[in-house]
RNA sequence: GGAGAGGUGGCCGAGCGGUCGAAGGCGCACGCCUGGAAAGCGUGUAUACCCGGAAGGGUAUCGCGGGUUCGAAUCCCGCUCUCUCCGCCA
């Protein structure tokens, strides 16, 4: 969530930002409601400071009194204890009150977008930063989409999901678990060759840390809930990744912390069906490499560059046609400050599929977390960056889709030594 | 799941009703000393919020929540976590 202060001493930035989120203008009273809530706030506290300095300042006198003996004047002093103490208690509920209405305030308003996002309310007015600089691929009249391919070679089976599970949780099987495995080992190579440490965390998580990094309360519905235990299972590794960081307070030195984590991914993206989300487009269970980085504010888009030039990277490598977002404020997460996706192009399906969202949070999840570092003694709030590099589930369809042959389905060079075979037949 | 022990600052560890945001040690930072370093000596070293231009002052925090009391790290209750033993178990 934003910072106090900087709303306060930048009201305008957070209202042409929020402007650019589409906030109507009734919407934008929220700006107003926080500073005078939050001015409520100081008086009710000052006021409730003030009580308890009393208190405790009589509190001792009375002990220094009952030390000398002077029983009577302590007595005496008592009632006025008690008449500080219950209204500092009066004040205390108020407060607190004030400090929950606040914090559901904040807890509304999403990230002040960068500069750099262009205006827009839905995904059509994402900008395309990178286009795909060749000809996208042509496929023959007989190619199949990934689900048919994944049929005829056995390689997934959501229909087995929905036996044993339920809609959206694939099985996959022979090939395509290798496959499945294939690309996890070689993304994870790919992120620890590039100074990322790797992490497995944690598949559930606990409330605090949902809220830590947004999923709550804006995303509660997304997830799966254990309602027994009070936990949640985690929709991205980013969730317990940057959760590792939560109230600490880190040296410059340790700057930057990089982390890369895999997992299973839980979503549960109700009420979505059509063709467009059939087979492996859209499940409730995928596997995802995250890479996170807690970066210094002055570098924290530096980074952001490397993480694309990361992601990129990644794609090159697997010969896949993609393209690059740049997401527009009404397309962007709570969360984020700048978002870039990365599609592939799906060539039997001729749609682009999203594979990647990389974005930098700024403080925004650092505020929430109280994640800080030391800056010549003053403490100051960490940027968070976080991508996908990568979701797995579409890029095995794109790969099926686009590397189709009479022959089978070729498997492309980088990935030979980690399935163990070139071609799926 | 059952029984017992315990959660104090970056770490170790004292405190067991007032002078305690908390002794002492370690670590860390700065200074002195030194040709340089070590040792030694000195000073400093939690977080959030409030008031203040600043200096400084105030409030809260000794696992978490409540209670007793004029006053709680210290007493009482509930919860939670860690450790040890037993049970179960990949």
């Amino acid at each position: 969530m934003l910072q106090l202060n900087f709303i306060r001493q930048n009201k305008e930035v957070v209202i042409k930002g929020l402007q650019k989120r589409n906030f109507s203008d009734d919407q934008l009273r929220i700006v107003d409601n926080i500073l005078e809530l939050d001015d409520n706030r100081k008086n009710i506290q000052s006021e409730s400071d003030a009580l308890l300095a009393q208190r405790n300042a009589l509190s001792k006198e009375i002990g220094d009194l009952m030390k000398q003996g002077r029983r009577d004047e302590a007595e005496a002093l008592k009632a006025q204890v008690a008449a500080a103490k219950e209204k500092a208690d009066q004040l205390g509920i108020t407060l607190a009150d004030t400090k929950n209405q606040l914090e559901e305030l904040l807890y509304q308003v999403p990230n002040i977008p960068h500069a750099s996002v262009p205006e827009g309310k839905t995904a059509d007015d994402n900008e395309v930063f990178k286009a795909w600089p060749q000809e996208l691929p042509v496929l023959p009249e007989s190619a199949l989409p990934h689900w048919e391919l994944a049929k005829k070679y056995n390689l997934f089976d959501l229909e087995l999901g929905v036996k044993l599970t339920g809609a959206g949780f694939p099985v996959y099987r022979g090939k395509g678990a290798r496959l499945e495995r294939a690309l996890i080992n070689l993304f994870l190579d790919r992120a620890t060759t590039a100074g990322y440490e790797e992490i497995a965390p944690p598949l559930m998580v606990n409330a605090d840390t949902a809220r830590a990094t947004g999923q709550l309360p804006d995303k509660e519905a997304q997830m799966y809930y254990v309602e027994r235990d009070d936990l949640y299972l985690i929709p991205t590794a980013e969730v317990p990744v940057t959760n590792i960081y939560r109230d600490v307070i880190l040296n410059e030195s340790d700057l930057p912390v990089k982390m890369t984590g895999y997992t299973p991914c839980f979503r549960r993206e109700a009420g979505s069906y059509g063709a467009h989300v059939r087979g492996l487009n859209r499940v409730h269970q995928f596997d995802k490499i995250e890479i996170v980085r807690l970066e210094h504010p002055d570098r924290s888009y530096q980074a952001l560059d490397e993480m694309l030039e990361h992601v990129s990277g990644l794609l090159n490598e697997l010969e896949l046609p993609y393209r690059v977002l740049r997401l527009c404020g009404g397309d962007m997460g709570f969360t984020s400050a700048l978002t870039f996706d990365f599609e592939v192009y799906s060539a039997a399906q001729q749609r682009w599929l999203e594979v990647s969202s990389v974005s930098n949070f700024e403080t925004f999840q650092s505020n929430r977390m109280m994640l800080r570092f030391r800056d010549s003694g003053q403490n100051r709030l960490l940027h968070t960056l976080n991508g996908s590099a990568l979701a797995l589930a579409r890029i095995v369809a794109a790969l099926l889709e686009n590397n189709q042959t009479e022959a089978g389905i070729v498997i492309p060079a980088v990935l030979r030594p980690y399935t163990g075979f070139d071609i799926i037949n």
